[in-house]
DNA sequence: ACAAAAGTGTTATTCCTACACCCATGC
DNA sequence: GCATGGGTGTAGGAATAACACTTTTGT
């Protein structure tokens, strides 16, 4: 069990890595990671391994990434990983403990086995979800201005974002309300910003598959569990 | 390891369960799954349990769904399970044991453990990627109408699909290529439908993130593995 | 000729990006 | 007043759903 915790710190993507004291790879850094309770699944087993081992209490989103499973992975031992994404907003600053350290995802240090592509796979996710859901969340604080919530957008993403756009698309979206409360200008001026929250700070999917939708349904338009046994008429008009 | 096996088969999306004769959970349908072994990937081991013990050779495509590890999901037993999804052509007819058989997804029977929820999200896993990725090939055979590849959208969605629509965007994304044959009419009549084929028969997104989408660089749009580590211009242009 | 099935053309809508224009504050 | 950062309004474009219409076959 591996975890990928990221963060936006000063305007860039990091990930916690361990700096490995033995063989194998000793020396490289790695994703921090544990075995599994008796009593626990996994996802709960990552937010206790990271409260236990990394001190990381403010973990705001944990979601699984894949099993890595190739042989020899890792040398001589048989270790299959499941690996999980999980996320720190950009206010959080937890004490890790001395042999971990935040490294920037574009730039990253020599990595122990396959941990580097399981850093890729869990950006790559992170960057999809910031598209079609209101993960951003996660990596925001609580309360905050568009213009900060913008880098945090372009540091995940890792290209330009519009500002002006990003407030629209979150607001069309009923994912971001005004609190009402105004930030102090910056020592230069400028016009005091308002400060916004997300609604909901649980995964949302607000954007599920752009294209092949379903047909509006006059009333509701939810996807059911059980729907059309029939295989006479395909069009499931209620 | 679990695989649930979907197929559209009479117009309808089914799975492939099997009995199970002891306890616990005797006479309940579950998914037919089995160990990971010693050389081998989880992709590779479940290919070569549906090959070996369900005789499923013709699966067009696999992939991880999610580990499902909650404590007391297998009784006395503690048991994790890493499930996949798994898709076959609709015009195979692969030989399954006696005690395996197809069935409805809308229409599960008694299932085993948490079964039915591992169909349930296999589904939507599949739902959501026809929609942006060009995953109809592995439900459709290698030479079809687009009528019937319709059937197959309809199938597995659950909802009704424009032929005209599905044609434009599938041949607009360049997924689908005319065979330059044609199909024989029904016995009242009609136009005789042209056959196609899918251009690739590997998974390949064509359609990601529809929105926040980068900015259009003159040549190349590729997002590619380290980028933008300096913290000042967030603007990618290169 | 007529019905049935397939395929094309066209329109309307929706959603996003880009750009220009107003607002509020510090110096 | 002017520079700086924040926010709104509006126009343009891309992609899709919906629908009307033409084409090709069998009876």
């Amino acid at each position: 069990m591996l975890a990928a915790v990221l963060q936006i710190r000063a305007g860039t993507l990091q990930v916690l890595l361990w700096q490995r004291a033995q063989e194998p790879d000793s020396g490289r850094w790695a994703l921090p990671g544990g075995r599994l309770g008796d009593d626990e699944d996994v996802e709960a087993s990552v937010r206790r391994q990271l409260a236990e081992k990394v001190d990381v209490r403010d973990v705001t989103h944990v979601e699984q990434i894949a099993v890595f499973s190739a042989p020899h992975r890792v040398p001589d031992v048989r270790l299959v990983a499941t690996a999980f994404l999980g996320l720190v907003p950009s206010d959080a600053d937890p004490a890790v403990p001395p042999d971990t350290a935040w490294h920037p995802v574009a730039r990253l240090p020599d990595t122990a086995f396959d941990h580097a592509e399981i850093i890729r796979d869990a950006r790559d996710r992170l960057r999809a979800k910031l598209s079609y859901t209101n993960l951003g969340f996660a990596l925001a604080p609580r309360v905050f201005t568009i213009s900060a919530l913008r880098e945090l957008y372009v540091a995940a993403l890792g290209h330009g974002v519009s500002a002006t756009n990003l407030q629209r698309i979150l607001t069309r979206r009923k994912l971001l309300v005004p609190t009402g409360g105004t930030a102090l200008p910056g020592p230069s001026g400028g016009r005091p910003a308002a400060e916004f929250r997300f609604t909901d700070r649980a995964l949302k999917v607000t954007d599920a598959f752009a294209v092949l939708r379903p047909p509006p349904g006059p009333g509701a338009a939810g996807c059911g569990v059980g729907d059309s046994p029939g295989g006479g008429t395909p069009i499931p008009v209620p």
